[in-house]
RNA sequence: GGCGCAUUCGUCUAGGGGUCCAGGACGCCGCCCUCUCACGGCGGUAACACGGGUUCAAAUCCCGUAUGCGCUACCA
């Protein structure tokens, strides 16, 4: 049997950091059983899904570089991918589901659903619906919901992949609506009727859908279909231990990429959300964790969203890569004509990508600093003839010389020389800094060359 | 309220009866490297929610309690 997963996002915004693991969760075990990995659009919810939104989260999952083989824009053999597309295929077994009168149409006006709840609920009985339109089934058109009817034999067992056995009885349930007054479905129903047609094998979803599993479950039964293996992942959380939201800070991806993080770093962060190494690696690629991911090693406990950590794994992204692979993906927030040799220069003191700016400032803009003529002035002199150091080599032999002119070392001579060059007392290496000041001086008019600070400093 | 799920350092986690007075990572602290900042290296801090069982032995199994979260919709 060919595994086949899906992810499922309604959209009503931007894919959000939970979704998106739940989607890397899908993608990593559809890699790992050589299956196929599918993306559904769940927009039956009219009120709340637009076009719009379906489209930010697609372009945010082919941000973090997940492909799928069957989808929306795409097609498949299962195609429309949008549930919005498919309510004949929703009427047809919802009309079957009546067939076998294990579903039937409810007349029954929401106000009046509304108010049997209070009742029921103040009475301290369950709130569940009271099986007026069950007992006196008709069929006429007059507006109409499509009610499923729990069976007598309605208690569910399922073994979770994640989570191992979980039951739920039949009385904690009461007759649920399958279709709704508009003609659309539910989402416990198309999901069953999707995830039956598409031939999901494997539902791995979010946990908030894991109560939701007993009515679907019903509903494969009473079609008679193979139920699939389920697999429930714990919800991601705020610093607070609440459901992660956004007035945590950021929860979409796109503002994630927003801010400087690579979609590798996004990807392997939210990997490690939930889901350890079997060798305990923490930095790996999606195709390291690909062949060794399994869901039980998923972890059934909520995990909360740590925002240093990701900072830290965007890091290592960011140190382990070359200036030149990481000056595209630098370029789009901060572009100069020197922008690789300043990436090789400061990269190791950048966490995201949209911190290099910051981190080069000193390049472009530049402060003459009180610094004593006793330095000043032999170091402009140095610079004058015997020009700036481009090296390692050239640059040691002009501490050498300064050393000598001066008679100063050590921080004495380095911090002056440091607050003359750059105007700040920190910064990267001198043995790496005067170099790129030259160079990005030759390059770029509005960069000033060493020898330009430090005539600033005298005057 | 009912039903369901969860509970190991501040955070992510390892662990599946003895090898655990609990290991790793982030963070924090200290030291080293060093002109500074960062990187890197080394070291330190810090946890089995609580109470009962089962067992020669429990972080690990069972039962309660507490707490958190989810569902209980003509949302998904």
């Amino acid at each position: 049997m060919t595994v086949r997963v899906r992810f499922a996002p309604s959209p009503t915004g931007h894919l959000h950091v939970g979704g998106a693991r739940t989607a890397i969760f899908n993608w990593l075990f559809a890699k790992r059983y050589h299956g196929t990995f599918v993306i559904r659009v769940e927009d039956t919810d009219q009120s709340r899904s637009t076009r719009q939104s379906e489209a930010m989260v697609l372009e945010d999952l082919r941000w973090l570089g997940m492909p799928w083989e069957e989808g929306p824009d795409v097609g498949g053999p299962h195609a429309p991918y949008r549930q919005s597309e498919r309510t004949e295929i929703y009427n047809r077994f919802a009309a079957e589901l009546m067939t076998r009168d294990v579903a039937y149409r409810c007349y029954c006006a929401e106000e009046e659903l509304d108010e049997k709840r209070k009742a029921a609920e103040a009475a301290g009985r369950p709130p569940h619906y009271d099986l007026k339109c069950w007992h006196n089934r008709r069929n006429d058109d007059a507006p109409h919901a499509v009610r499923f009817h729990v069976p007598d034999d309605g208690d569910v067992t399922i073994d979770d992949l994640i989570r191992g056995e979980v039951s739920w009885k039949k009385e904690s349930l009461g007759d649920f609506i399958v279709v709704r007054s508009d003609g659309l479905p539910t989402y416990n129903f198309s999901v069953v009727v999707d995830d039956h047609e598409m031939e999901i094998t494997h539902v791995i979803r979010a946990e908030e859908h894991l109560t939701n599993t007993h009515r679907q479950v019903l509903i494969y039964r009473a079609m008679g279909w193979t139920v699939p293996e389920f697999a429930h992942v714990s919800l991601i959380l705020g610093p607070d231990r609440s459901k992660l939201s956004k007035r945590h800070g950021a929860t979409s991806v796109s503002q994630y990429a927003e801010d400087g993080f690579l979609p590798d770093a996004m990807v392997n962060y939210l990997t490690l959300l939930g889901w350890s190494s079997p060798d305990g690696a923490e930095i790996f690629t999606r195709q390291e964790s690909a062949t060794k991911f399994s869901l039980d090693r998923v972890n059934s406990a909520p995990a909360v969203f740590d925002h240093q950590k990701l900072e830290w794994v965007n890091g290592q992204y960011i140190h382990a890569m070359t200036a030149a692979q990481l000056r595209p993906l630098v370029a789009p927030f901060f572009d100069v004509p020197w922008l690789e040799e300043g990436i090789d220069v400061v990269k190791t003191s950048v966490h995201r990508l949209n911190q290099f700016a910051d981190a080069l400032r000193f390049v472009r803009e530049y402060e003459p600093a009180e610094v004593d003529r006793a330095l000043a002035e032999p170091l402009a002199a140095e610079l004058r003839t015997n020009g700036t150091p481009v090296d390692e080599a050239t640059y040691k032999a002009m501490v050498e010389r300064l050393k000598t002119a001066t008679g100063l070392k050590g921080k004495a001579l380095f911090m002056p020389l440091r607050m003359a060059l750059t105007g700040s007392d920190h910064g990267p290496e001198l043995v790496r800094t005067i170099p790129l000041l030259r160079r990005a001086s030759a390059v770029d008019p509005s960069v000033l060359s060493p020898l330009q600070r430090v005539e600033k400093c005298i005057r």
